[in-house]
DNA sequence: GAACTTTAGAGAATATTTTCACAAAAAAAG
DNA sequence: CTTTTTTTGTGAAAATATTCTCTAAAGTTC
């Protein structure tokens, strides 16, 4: 069950989006591959392997039942556990990661948001009260968080992980664009927007360039 | 000057990063590619084989003079360009992105945001005020704007894709959690938080499993 | 200035991920 | 009931990306 790509988990989370809307408009009962595939831009090879990695989900000459298929995903990829997860930092970003209402649908719930601001402490941020960063160690141990989130500014980061890592927390899903240094055993993913944004610009050069020379 | 791995440029984007922390910080006048690995968390040869796409930056013995190779990253991820970029969506993630400074010295400049909402349309964010989607043909068109960032709900994400391909755009970062359907001379990248994160719960549960089967 | 140490660059070897190709199962057609 | 069509699941092949290994250049030590 593990030496699965680290890109089919992103691509299951996909197809089972794509899934959750044709039962919402109760579309089809089956799709095969190839229309899975197309619709969601991916090969219908890819997504085969994707799903030949956790199981036999489909019937051949036939393809994938909707719902079924949608269930086994929602069971593969932890939806129906639930993840409670703190976020550090009310700021910009970690105001519009707790308003977000998309998390929830897969088990995803922040349970507290924390900032060291005196100004924003005691404000709320869609259902939660911003809460001092001294009440981090207390609600991770209590609730038994293992997966955060960090939206403070670079040069605290490193810090707040520290912090983090120390009460308990497993996991670190870090959106301030630096490295940080903390123990293997922590997991730690970065999401950098500013990279994204840069491949996409420099995709754009090298087309220019391509195209020019021709 | 092609053939170049995804993931080479997003981490050219780190090294950039922490170089320009040295540079600031005149820590370093030179440095190697242990350290500078060692210090964003790639191997050594990773740096090395990252650089070695685009010439030979080092000096055998020595290292990398930080300074240059900063210039030198600035060069090849087009920093010294500018790129401005259109967004459609004052929403929280939209306000997020028009408010962070950090893509000003990648030279992406976001020179407008567009929302329809009739209550948002005139509000102030960031430096910008909010236009309607009715200007978007027209700014794209007189700026040669070739870079959209999408970040309006998941339903509305395909026409407003559309209308910005038909004003010209070449280039579409999207945030809403969707597959657009587009001509394949436009490129796409997608951001997708929650998949991230979703990445992060499956290694945590696999971790868990791994350890109790020991 | 000879021997030693450090470190970049590059090609080879590995590892990972995607695509291909086809057998086998299910359904549909004749 | 046989043939044809559809479509899955899978092992092999291809493509992509990373790591290893070694050479040679630069600097340092003695
Ligand atoms: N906003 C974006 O679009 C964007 C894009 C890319 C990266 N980022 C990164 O995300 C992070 C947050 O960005 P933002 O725009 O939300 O910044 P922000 O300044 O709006 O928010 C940062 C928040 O962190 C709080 N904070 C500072 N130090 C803290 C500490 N030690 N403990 C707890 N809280 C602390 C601040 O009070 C503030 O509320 C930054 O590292 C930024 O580089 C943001
Ligand atoms: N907020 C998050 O943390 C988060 C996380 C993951 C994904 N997303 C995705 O990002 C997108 C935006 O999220 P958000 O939280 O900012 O939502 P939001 O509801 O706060 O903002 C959406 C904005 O888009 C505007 N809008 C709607 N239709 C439009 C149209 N046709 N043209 C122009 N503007 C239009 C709305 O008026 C609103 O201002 C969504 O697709 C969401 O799924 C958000």
């Amino acid at each position: 069950m593990d030496g699965v790509p680290q890109p089919t988990i992103e691509r299951l989370v996909i197809y089972y989006r794509y899934l959750k809307k044709l039962v919402a408009h109760d579309d089809d009962k089956v799709i095969s591959s190839l229309d899975l595939g197309h619709s969601v831009g991916v090969s219908a090879a890819q997504v085969r392997k994707d799903l030949s990695y956790f199981g036999e989900f489909g019937c051949k000459g036939v393809g994938y039942n909707v719902s079924n298929l949608k269930k086994s995903l929602e069971q593969i990829l932890g939806f129906n556990q639930n993840w409670p997860i703190v976020l550090v930092g009310a700021g910009n970003i970690g105001r519009a990661l707790v308003n977000y209402p998309g998390f929830k649908v897969m088990g995803l719930n922040i349970i507290a948001i924390f900032d060291c601001d005196l100004d924003k402490i005691g404000n709320r941020v869609g259902g939660l009260i911003v809460k001092s960063n001294k009440e981090i160690e207390r609600v991770i141990k209590d609730k038994g968080v293992e997966l955060a989130i960090i939206a403070v500014p670079v040069d605290e980061a490193q810090g707040v992980a520290e912090k983090l890592v120390k009460a308990g927390i497993k996991a670190i899903w870090n959106i301030a664009p630096v490295t940080l240094k903390l123990p293997d055993n922590v997991l730690v993913y970065y999401e950098d927007l500013a990279s994204s944004l840069v491949t996409l610009t420099y995709r754009l050069s090298q087309k220019r360039l391509k195209a020019r020379s021709n």
